[in-house]
DNA sequence: CCTACCGATCGGTAGG
DNA sequence: CCTACCGATCGGTAGG
């Protein structure tokens, strides 16, 4: 039982965060969780507002990191689709707290912090919705398809795997991505 | 300016509830909301977990209803799968608050309140799943697909929709709930 | 529907 | 990292 970090902190955060929402966590939970008092948290971070830009800063981190790695790695619309599946799952069932405090938590955020968030959503946003502007210009996708629409439509199905899909469960990390892969070609030929 | 009732009070919470959350909402917020002292709202109400449970059941009721008029109205899949999704958004759009209270804070509802709504969410879910099954046995859609987790990707995509679609913006109720019926079917098929 | 109030809990600080 | 504590706010009640 050593000393708690920064770090340490923040991951308790991230995980009660996740799981009990920004609001429904007091400092005292959270020492709870790590076993001090909640007013020894003080001595490692400035607040609890300071705890959620932390964490959700984080979530976003990875997701921006798992976009570039598929964009560098693949070049054709289809498999650059692929990547950006597959690395999103990976992002949420690796950095589940983070990711789910990142996907949900945003709105308790000061103004400035939330529009930095919302920015790098967007620009997380892009990657998709560049993907299927590229496979629709060589015509590898429908072009009767709206890049921006269909990009939402691709990350609501993703987003939305934090709230069912479980890795002990009859699926592999793989197989549901392959599955959403094929739906979402599909729905993009 | 008339005494409030019930109803009244319950749409203000659904309102409230939609857009600051059930734990982010407090009595007083509300009886500012509604031009009354937070206190008086008790005697018309039990509590604050009773306002919850009274928005969050109209929120499935309309669910509920839509999915009974869609599958009574049509019967072939495809068809069927046009008006689920219509009536999901008319829903949405119709009874923003309720549905958004309904689809975002069932956490916060007792054990047994819980139970009740997940599972009238599951029988809304099985009026997709149901849909795709049918389209897969009749061959109008692909045999490979697992209409589980299909109905599940249609779903998340028609959920989503109430963190970006604006009824004042650049798209038509019609057009987005035709948008998502291209995507899906093709997804499908 | 209002006034006046209760005990509990909250984020956070002082001082060690 | 703990003890002791602060002012604010919470859901809710009593009595009218």
């Amino acid at each position: 039982m050593t000393r708690l970090n920064r770090d340490d902190i923040v991951s308790g955060a991230g995980r009660r965060f996740a799981t009990h929402g920004y609001l429904g966590t007091s400092m005292r939970d959270l020492g709870d969780d790590l076993g001090i008092h909640g007013s020894s948290l003080y001595s490692h971070v400035g607040g609890k507002q300071e705890l959620l830009v932390a964490v959700v800063e984080r979530g976003a981190a990875f997701f921006e990191q798992a976009a570039a790695d598929a964009l560098e790695m693949y070049s054709a619309p289809r498999e650059r689709m692929r990547g950006l599946i597959s690395g999103h799952i990976d992002v949420l069932v690796e950095h589940r707290p983070e990711a789910r405090t990142y996907l949900t938590e945003v709105d308790f955020l000061g103004d400035g912090e939330r529009r930095r968030v919302n920015g790098m959503r967007d620009r997380y946003e892009d990657a998709f919705r560049a993907t299927i502007a590229d496979g629709v210009s060589q015509n590898v996708f429908r072009s009767d398809c709206d890049p921006r629409l269909a990009a939402i439509y691709v990350l609501s199905i993703l987003n939305a795997l934090d709230r069912w899909y479980d890795e002990e469960g009859r699926l592999t990390r793989d197989e549901v991505a392959e599955d959403i892969y094929q739906f979402v070609i599909s729905g993009l030929s």
